[in-house]
DNA sequence: GCGACAG
DNA sequence: ATCTTGTCGC
């Protein structure tokens, strides 16, 4: 039943899409994710250069987020950038990242979406199956899908929908400024995606793993 | 056919 | 994502 989870990254487009609708039926999408159990957050993200990709993990407290381990990957990058297929690009040097990891987070937050995503397996999903734990996907800007007025005070959230279904959240984490879209990668909740990306950015717009695994993975 | 389009 | 200095505002 997992037997075609360790797949090959090395995909044309279209190869990539066929795999995405099959693995799309694995992810878990509903499952409560809990704040009260959650000790350890880690913060994922890739930055390219010069034709190299470099991926940071760091792993942090939650919810004093103190550094407790950080692991990078470089690699040639393998897949050009091409809208809702995210996963075929950086996929291969998180794995590696991914590898070297010692602790256990309870949870990771992707720079990207979860199930927000034409096929409802953006980044976040699909390494979600790799590794196994809940994971969250936040994204910048939106990929897909529609939602209403959002209130323009940090803690407003209202439902990101796609083709008549609740796909996620558009998350107002500062006063003013633009929302994140979260959506739930895999083992996890949109009530609980929401939840803990707000307790993650008490300061700043994007949740404080994330900003951890920006600067470790070179971008400032 | 015409837009839209995570990082 | 990346290319890039100074600058407006809290």
């Amino acid at each position: 039943m997992e037997l075609h989870r360790r797949h090959d990254w090395d995909l044309t487009p279209a190869e990539a899409v066929a795999l995405q609708r099959r693995l799309a039926a694995e992810v878990v999408a509903d499952r409560p994710l809990d704040l009260a159990g959650v000790r350890l957050v880690a913060g994922v993200d890739v930055s390219v250069k010069d034709g190299r990709s470099r991926a940071a993990v760091v792993v942090a407290t939650f919810p004093d987020f103190r550094v407790v381990e950080t692991v990078t990957a470089i690699r040639p990058t393998p897949f050009p950038y091409v809208p809702g297929l995210l996963s075929f690009r950086e996929g291969p040097v998180l794995e590696e990242a991914f590898g070297r990891l010692a602790a256990s987070p309870d949870v990771f937050l992707f720079d990207g979406m979860g199930t927000a995503h034409p096929r409802r397996i953006g980044i976040a999903s699909h390494m979600g199956l790799w590794l196994e734990r809940p994971t969250v996907g936040v994204g910048k800007t939106r990929l897909c899908g529609r939602h209403g007025p959002l209130p323009e005070e940090k803690g407003a959230h209202v439902p990101l929908v796609d083709r008549g279904e609740t796909i996620g959240a558009v998350v107002r984490t500062r006063t003013g400024k633009n929302p994140l879209f979260i959506s739930p990668g895999h083992l996890a909740d949109i009530p609980g995606a929401v939840a803990l990306v707000l307790a993650c950015a008490p300061k700043y717009r994007l949740p404080e793993p994330i900003r951890l695994a920006h600067k470790a993975a070179g971008d400032f």
